[in-house]
DNA sequence: TTGTACGCGTTATCAT
DNA sequence: ATGATAACGCGTACAA
């Protein structure tokens, strides 16, 4: 049995498929009696307009998708929920779409866009690394939302709103040395990590250096392992052991996820150490974890909600046409838990 | 500017669309030469098939979907790599689509069904409560993965690999009682909930049933608020804090979902009391979080992959038509972490 | 090997 | 208020 088309209702009710286009729609100028009429049929037949053609005919539609690259993590989860929220409160629809982590987003967005007569976009997380010239294929108005972005990218033309990333990672490491570590380890992504891993990485190379401290390439962890996510628990897990079983003296770790520090925390314990007694960790991202670990995590709480705020608020000044492009950078909060100890208190 | 079309690139190219369409499509028949030129004059301008129009035109499309209802955790995420690699062997492409809470599932995949011409459907989590008759209504086979399904479902003509959460539940808490614990309390979800919530309470008192004890309401615990995530950490803390002030008394805690567990262990710590010393503690699920957590959390561990690859298995059996509608009901393990202890010991 | 013409299911325009 | 009809962009049977 063929799917039921618009014809079908149609024939079936005895009018035109122009009139079934508009009881569909809930336009103005059909008669009640017809368009009630339409409706039981429509019920009855079980009939489902097709998207694509609708998609197809329509000149637009009010939907902002959302790109987001790679595995869903707890951390994007809550920034979904205000984006849902917010997208709605402007009677706007709400299109999640994930990017695999092989894709291009751009091309993902481009093809979208078409497909779906797109208002507006938003990526979230993934390295933004695209020339100008394929970003201005981009004919509707778009936000970065987390994530890096390359120098390649003119931040003059495109909207963003993130954290500091390099200076955030440098804020926890200063954090580390003033509280004395002078031996501070940190577990990171691997070497080729061209995002968030490496700024972080030269945050912490930084903080180093303006506290006169050397750096110690026998303290920088990476696991080059494909099969292992990099920002997951068993990450962390697995070079921390490593690192523990390296011989090579430290005070404290920084893992540049709160998964990776809460995966460093259990291999400290499985060493039969005390954290923060032997080892100080650190992570970074804020998530809920890091509250209800024992003993909770010293952690780099980035303003989630917030951001995801200002995304759509940027988004919606861009697309009514208000404003030319705006990025915001928030400064993210350090939340000191009780993972980490100050090495003067001794 | 418009955008481009295919007739755009015919015309550019001195060509009729149909040898456009070829060369985007890898058909057979056309030369080298054409192909090139015309793939370089796509490249050039940028040019972008319409999608909808492909979907509406083409009778059929290699596409398995895959519906997952509610917020993505990370036991779901598991099971999506190995969608997307099973799929992706079958030569098959892959759609992930979210569903709204408050969204029908049913309704979705029906939708999707026409406009992405589906050849299959993976319905990921949720609570499956469908009448036979909108069932019947889906032309292509689908899998229910992992959630409860309602009794109203017909078990012999739907397709679906499962845990018996009630069994599982039963398991653990006939468990605790074995370690001798007689006053063991569970944090669970609302009263009103009536997918894995329920049935996971109904393991509970099953098991406490079978053990001669007695059933105290002022041990099953929910908490009413609709800002909290039913299974996050939170609601297991804010649960677990007020069972610790009711002044009921209590030797181990059974939260229904690992996340609630690591909650409640928190709140435990923050009252100066030890795990397991003072009260064990269990979860569900069987997440990463459990073995890195100090102390490790005993929990029930679905065994992630291979339901998640005989769903797929499944799936395909049915689109290749070997299959009449097959239903699995995997056995969960009972993984014994550090938060659990024998009362007998001391 | 290539081009022409039709139709996929829908919405918008224009009649009536 | 309603119906006929022309697009939307693409794939494909058929003709050349």
């Amino acid at each position: 049995m063929e799917a039921t088309t618009i014809k079908d209702i149609a024939r079936i009710c005895g009018v035109g498929v122009s009139t079934v286009s508009r009881a569909i729609n809930d336009h103005p100028d059909i008669s009640n009696e017809t368009k009630a009429l339409i409706m039981k049929a429509i019920k009855e037949h079980n009939y489902i307009p097709n998207n694509s053609a609708r998609n197809l005919k329509r000149l637009e539609s009010n939907t902002i998708a959302v790109l987001i690259k790679g595995i869903t993590n707890s951390f994007f989860n809550s920034m979904l929920k205000v984006f849902e929220n917010e997208i709605q409160k402007k009677k706007y629809s709400f299109l999640l779409h994930r990017v695999e982590e092989h894709e291009n987003e751009l091309d993902v967005a481009l093809q979208l866009e078409k497909e779906k007569r797109l208002k507006g976009i938003v990526f979230l997380g993934g390295y933004f690394i695209h020339s100008e010239e394929k970003l201005r294929q981009m004919k509707v108005p778009f936000v970065l939302c987390t994530g890096g972005i390359s120098d390649k990218v003119d931040k003059n033309n495109s909207s963003y709103v993130m954290v500091d990333d390099l200076q955030e990672s440098y804020r926890m490491v200063d954090y580390l040395c003033k509280l004395g570590h002078k031996r501070i380890a940190i577990i990171t992504a691997p070497i080729d990590d061209e995002s968030i891993g490496k700024l972080r990485l030269q945050g912490y190379k930084q903080a180093l250096k303006d506290n006169n401290i050397t750096i110690d390439d026998t303290l920088i962890r990476y696991i080059e392992d494909d099969n292992l996510d990099t920002f997951s628990m068993k990450y962390g897990y697995e070079a921390a052991k490593e690192l523990l079983e390296s011989g090579t003296d430290f005070t404290s770790i920084f893992a540049i996820s709160d998964s990776m520090a809460v995966g460093a925390c259990k291999a400290i314990f499985e060493k039969g150490k005390s954290i923060p007694e032997d080892y100080s960790v650190a992570g970074y991202d804020g998530m809920d974890v890091t509250f209800y670990y024992q003993p909770s995590i010293t952690t780099i709480k980035q303003p989630v909600s917030e951001m995801a705020e200002e995304t759509i608020r940027i988004l919606f000044d861009l697309i009514e046409g208000n404003k030319q492009g705006e990025g915001k950078i928030f400064d993210a909060e350090l939340v000191v838990g009780q993972s980490t100890r100050s090495l003067a208190k001794l």
